[in-house]
DNA sequence: ATTATTTAGGATAAATTTGTCCGAAATAAG
DNA sequence: CTTATTTCGGACAAATTTATCCTAAATAAT
């Protein structure tokens, strides 16, 4: 469904915020600690995140990475998941056809979108902050 | 969503069922024609829904691909890709978790799960004679 | 200023997916 | 039986995704 990619990506935006709302800035290496991911890719897609502006970085000793507090519940599933991807994920038809709309559609379009809309609609929907609660709050996990 | 694997599947099984339900038999390169896929691709895609028991396949001359009339609406949209991509669409955690399930899941497992759901019923539901069907009226098309 | 620490970013490598090539096996027809 | 045609299946190649390594740049602290 999602790529490794953004994955590791929602997985480290998830324990940053949680960081953040504790005013703690963490280290590269400290999240790919918790998010149970390879360390040096971890960092391409947190620039990739940082670029995006879903967080923020910082170099030297005390640098890290944080995610502004008022941000937190703006942030969407759905923009995290854009910033690593792109929209391949929310676009194009599912037999890959160059031309596919309502007017032609391929054979399962209609199908296809309904699932895709849903897909989108979730994501949406989903705040950063209602996952960093649950798992402040041992609800939900982010390793093994 | 789908693999390019898959894509090139549903599209030869739709192929393939619209000519078997006029009692004809296809061979691959008028599939991968008529499909816009790459010829020697789809025949590896072929051989494993023939060798999953989707469509029949017939060496020699006068040979070909086809699909048992009495089949065509029994096949459903989830049997072609189960076939192609095994389970690991359906199975599996949205976050790349070992361990993730209700009791102790991953921060979008319910979402997930929701709309994997979705996807599931939708390829389930979903017959290749509906497909085919479909595609024989001009309602649908399988190229560009 | 110097040093230690941390992210940025380019180059490279490994793994997977996608795609090609070619000889072998089957089989229909002359 | 021979030949032409078609799928089978293994080896190989290209492209993409995943992952690593190393140097540079920034920056905090001494």
């Amino acid at each position: 469904m999602f790529s490794k990619a953004c994955e590791y990506g929602i997985k480290a935006t998830i324990y940053i915020a949680v960081k953040s709302m504790r005013q703690e800035r963490v280290s590269l290496k400290e999240i790919a600690e918790e998010v149970d991911s390879p360390v040096a890719f971890t960092a391409k897609i947190l620039q990739s995140l940082a670029k995006n502006g879903i967080i923020d970085s910082h170099k030297g000793p005390t640098g890290g990475f944080q995610i502004e507090e008022s941000k937190i519940d703006t942030i969407k599933l759905h923009d995290i998941v854009h910033a690593i991807d792109g929209d391949k994920i929310f676009s194009g038809c599912g037999l890959g056809l160059e031309q596919c709309d309502a007017r032609q559609p391929c054979p399962v379009h209609d199908k296809f979108v309904g699932i895709r809309d849903n897909l989108k609609i979730m994501l949406q929907n989903t705040s950063l902050y209602e996952l960093a609660t649950g798992l402040e709050i041992g609800l939900t996990h982010l390793k093994r």
